[in-house]
DNA sequence: ATTCGATGTGTTATCGCTAACACAGGATAA
DNA sequence: TTATCCTGTGTTAGCGATAACACATCGAAT
């Protein structure tokens, strides 16, 4: 009795042990065939009579077998992934982006894995380094620039890893180059105060000293210096940037704190360009806190026109950049790399950006 | 001549070809070692002389190898990887969960790969395929049920497949479920539009039929029946999303419409409940577009509690859910389900939420 | 009748890595 | 002294799949 007892107990513990997984061979052998039927079957390739496919979808079913990814990786040398590595996805344009290639990737029979960098060097390397040992097929890296990581991706570059890069900072013979032409966005959106008679316009979402490699800031100082205006250091605000590791990204909390400093200066700016929406959102509040008009006492400018822009009070004027096309061509540019099998010569794409002109520098 | 020329081109196409990774018998070689050695060297187990530790860490610079994952995983049966599904990015809710089971993750040596369903069927069986094929350890759902979905889902829950649920309307013996009280948070928010005395309340982001599954929406209903208020269903509106494979998700430009359609009905609603934030802003724009006041002419609550809502005019009543806490809860049931190894009872839990008024509300 | 290509299936040999075991030499304990 | 453990390293045997090749069979073309 107790020794039933006992073995009923080692019998139930059996049935709750994680179920192994049914293989190809074990497939073949309800089928009757060889695991390399099977295979024929699975991947739709080489010769297979109508029958015997039955009999092997029949045995595929009943044994509920799910192909092992990693062993056909690994013999096949390729795994039809392709990875993507984004700094922040709580962003809408990181969100269209990551739309754009994965509609590309799928149409192509790709899967698509997201890793996010949280905007951190260590983070950065740790996502390529992970893509990269899962052997995916090619990497779209859509982060910024950081020492580390850089470092990271010319190794896996030099490897022969295909990559992508969109809108970062970095520069490879072996690699696609993929931008929204950040400069003249930047350029255009200052020059668009400058037009409508501000001569004190303020920059928000950078310092001063981490700004030199932010393009769009870049086109804001280009900008005031053809229009002989002015470059105020003081003008600029936002958080710094200098460590690597610092989730240096903007958020509405950041643009609302930039402008309150911005407001308390003598002789404060009568615009303010953003770095982007999220950034000019908090700014708005900012201006509205301190009882203040937009556009009149203050017009504002932001970048990226996502979809909130128009609901906001007022409607935000915004650079729209072309997400949608800069994740398409990012796709293309690597599965083309992907297929060709071999180096090929390097690609880069600079899309333009559009202003849209709304009612926080207009009435 | 000519063939010194085509020995030449020969020679660069070589060259051009795509490089070989180094194994780790290559690695091997180099350093006068086994392959074992290197193993060992590599995975930090088992004994290996500090001498020969430093000959093999020489040879894997020296021929920057790097691990084949699918290999390692293959005879490791195991990824240390984990799968998280998301229904759309581009949500702050989304981001925030991700970033907490990173967090959970990374700190347990986990990678992590995100998989978007876009809010369609098809999307999620694809992404639940997708990671299942490539033997992550563990999955974490958190798109919305649908057919096709919870048929895969259910699959794969009983071939062993570790998983954890994140608000999804499914349930399985061998499958950890976490959620935000999104009923009891739809039933105050609606407590809370009564209470300041409002009698005809309106439901944005659903459509009465289909609401039927939407928790937020039964906490409406609830708390209407409870205060003896009728529930009228023309006060009910939203895309609806009977169709498994449309992208359903609430956005701005929904909440807009619908708000709309509300404005024009006889005796409208003097409160909405929107099913999320987003959904709000966008009907916020929609009552300033009618030269209505808020919360004077219409009250609205919002639910997510986005950071956003501090910042949009007037200021957003909301209901918070507790994200991070879901994200890191699920991330822990699941690393605990993949350590057991073995089956082991549901875990449950249900997180309050909490309602954060301001001024779309209360002036 | 013979050759040939198309069709259908099986055999073999890895892909790159590590668990499990084997084994030798030296230190320690009995 | 002998048994026993701890170190350090090597050998073997797959993990589950498929590429490459081999080998039948059959009908059509020569």
């Amino acid at each position: 009795m107790l020794s039933l007892t006992h073995d009923a107990v080692i019998h139930s513990k059996k049935n709750l042990e994680k179920k192994k997984q049914p293989t190809i061979s074990d497939v073949a052998a309800i089928a009757g065939v060889t695991s390399m039927t099977v295979s024929r079957v699975l991947n739709r390739n080489g010769y297979v009579s109508e029958e015997t496919r039955e009999k092997v979808l029949r045995a595929i079913q009943e044994s509920s077998y799910r192909r092992n990814g990693l062993a056909r990786g690994l013999k096949r040398q390729r795994t039809d992934t392709i990875g993507l590595i984004l700094g922040d996805i709580a962003n809408p344009y990181a969100a269209e982006l990551a739309r754009a290639v994965r509609d590309v990737c799928s149409g192509k029979g790709y899967n698509l894995f997201i890793c996010v960098s949280e905007h951190t060097a260590r983070e950065d390397v740790a996502a390529l380094s992970a893509l990269a040992d899962h052997c995916v097929d090619g990497i779209i890296v859509a982060t910024r620039s950081n020492r580390a990581g850089d470092e990271q991706l010319l190794k896996l570059i030099e490897s022969g890893m295909p990559v992508a890069l969109v809108g970062r900072d970095f520069h490879h013979e072996q690699a696609d180059w993929i931008s929204a032409d950040n400069f003249t966005g930047g350029f255009e959106a200052t020059q668009h105060l400058i037009d409508l008679g501000h001569e004190r316009i303020g920059f928000i979402g950078t310092s001063a000293a981490s700004g030199s490699n932010l393009k769009r800031f870049q086109g804001y100082k280009a900008a005031l210096e053809k229009n002989n205006l002015p470059f105020e250091e003081r003008f600029v605000t936002g958080r710094a940037v200098a460590d690597d590791d610092a989730p240096g990204y903007s958020t509405e909390r950041l643009g609302y704190e930039a402008m309150k400093r911005l407001l308390v200066l003598p002789n404060r700016p009568t615009a303010v360009f953003a770095r982007n929406d999220f950034t000019a959102i908090g700014a708005v509040s900012a201006i509205k806190e301190a009882g203040l008009q937009i556009p009149q006492d203050i017009a504002i400018v932001g970048f990226d026109d996502i979809p909130l822009t128009i609901h906001t009070a007022p409607p935000l004027t915004s650079v729209r950049q072309p997400t949608r096309r800069q994740g398409q061509i990012a796709a293309e540019f690597l599965l083309r790399r992907i297929e060709a099998n071999e180096p090929l010569e390097r690609k880069e794409r600079v899309l333009e950006c559009e202003l849209i002109v709304r009612g926080s520098t207009v009435a």
